[in-house]
DNA sequence: GCCCTATTGTGAGCGTAGCGTACAATTGGC
DNA sequence: GCCAATTGTACGCTACGCTCACAATAGGGC
């Protein structure tokens, strides 16, 4: 099914006889998004000091937005969370007024969400300081490097 | 749901006149970082579930057993991370025994870290589970991809 | 030599967020 | 109508990021 695709200094074909040797940090793939990530979280979280909103806090207040009446469960299947960190994070942003959990209609388990007029005005200033934060992130990259990397990046989440 | 498909055609010349829109939370890099981020850690702490050890405890042992003597501070710049949390991760791992502090011979207010032999040997078989974990991550790219993506995402945290 | 400032490690405290586990209510297949 | 699965919820634990404060030390200017 998968390729094999084995690395660098090691051999192409026989892996190391050594596996404890992986060569040197930085050419480990995980430890440069986990850099990445780590640097483009600190501007994020610069940029929304005065909105005190985390990257997951817009990005669910986002998806709300887009889908009305979403269910937690998918939300947290969307960004990749546990169910109990959507809990989490939902009851924060619900304790701050910016979103409520309603009935569903269909299912009585199921919670609706769906944002305040609060929500929904800072979800606006959110994007507009998103767009300040991703001017800056993309600013080190072409039009076509961003797709590229977009491209790749899909390819480890999807 | 209301969908606005921009796709990729999103303002290809012109900033949108509406800063409030971003377009869809699809065309965020910052967000694709993200859940790219979030798969690989959690397979990470899959691959490492026996090992018991983060992304960022690894780093640490890598770079200290890379360099040893090294202070706290010169750790903290290379990871990116605070003075203050690096303390605590390294009070973990010196609690758990894998490294050490010592005094620093030139200036007084430092301390110098290694590894202990316990350490070097978690951080041997933290390799193994690295090559792993790196061969899960890699087989979705090309050799050329791998190099494509590791100097994209170079230029955002250097 | 002596001050002033910067650096380094440290501690306490707070907030976010991830996980496992357990449980009640509800649904849906059989 | 029963049983397994789903959904939201609560609790506890851990990791880690930040701020602020403080003590010890170092280094430059005088």
């Amino acid at each position: 099914m998968r390729k094999e695709v084995v690395e660098s200094a090691a051999s192409n074909v026989v892996p190391p006889v050594d596996l404890s040797d992986v060569g040197e940090i930085r050419d480990i793939l995980g430890f440069h998004i986990r850099l990445a990530y780590v640097t483009v979280y600190r501007h994020f979280m610069e940029t929304f000091s005065d909105l005190d909103l985390t990257q997951k806090q817009v990005s669910v207040l986002w998806l709300v937005s887009d889908n009305p009446g979403v269910a937690q469960t998918d939300l947290a299947q969307r960004l990749h969370m546990d169910r109990a960190t959507t809990m989490g994070i939902i009851n924060r942003l619900e304790g701050r007024g910016l979103l409520r959990r309603g009935p569903s209609p269909q299912d009585r388990r199921r919670k609706t969400l769906y944002l305040t007029p609060a929500g929904e005005e800072v979800l606006k200033r959110a994007k507009a300081a998103i767009w300040e934060h991703e001017n800056w992130l993309k600013s080190r990259f072409t039009k076509r490097e961003v797709q590229t990397l977009m491209g790749l990046l899909d390819r480890i989440h999807t």
